[in-house]
DNA sequence: CCGTATCCAGAACGATACTG
DNA sequence: CAGTATCGTTCTGGATACGG
């Protein structure tokens, strides 16, 4: 085994490669706010656009297409017409539950205490 | 109450403040792989600088700056001569110890499933 | 309705050289 | 040792107009 992992206490140890895949999937401005908005209920193109605020179509589509590719959301084209584009979390999109309340948590817990946010210097 | 939070089954619900709030604190390419380094030991900046692979000290010197202005990690100069500084992480930073550990098992269940990232498109 | 194409500004990031 | 200054590139995200 070339990397023995320790797990003392409740240090948190190396194996970086890991954490760093998990934060290109979920990288970007818009990533985790449109899984968040899909994980209430599935939703329309346009319904995404209100949901998610702020977001510019052209984001959004962006966004949702690297989601696809990588399996955690899924596009639905229903035949109507005009065409309707169901869009809606994965179950492989599912199992970020854990680490969006890990997010989630320690942003409540801690929002008081930030006092420096890089984009606003 | 404003923003009624509904906590049905496992499902990610709305707030999503406080998630952006915790992803500002954590963008970059490098400010999760440092706290991680520093969460093995306190480091000088040199061995950060070795540590955190492939990490400039430009790029170490400012996100130590931002980390530090958030109260994650600490920096102390100790008056040797030459003088050394010491960085190390805080209690609060510590708190990050769930986040990042989620975050590594993620990546770490998930990794072969990984199809598509953004960078290497 | 569901997007794409084009253009553009600014931020993030990196290489190199230099300072106290 | 512990950084900073400068410059250049790349990446991100937004505005606007257009297409199926």
């Amino acid at each position: 085994m070339e990397a023995v992992i320790k797990q003392e206490r409740n240090l948190c140890i190396t194996h970086i490669l890991p954490i760093r895949d998990a934060l290109d999937i979920l990288s970007g401005k818009w990533k985790i706010p449109i899984i968040v908005a899909l994980c209430v209920h599935k939703r329309r193109f346009k319904e995404l656009h209100r949901d998610v605020q702020g977001i510019t179509a052209k984001m959004l589509s962006k966004e949702l297409k690297e989601l696809e590719l990588n399996k955690l959301v899924k596009r639905t084209v229903h035949d109507t017409s005009p065409v309707t584009v169901e869009y809606s979390i994965t179950e492989y999109g599912h199992s970020l539950t854990p680490v969006i309340n890990e997010l989630r948590d320690w942003g409540m817990k801690h929002r008081d205490k930030i006092i420096y946010h890089p984009e606003e210097a």
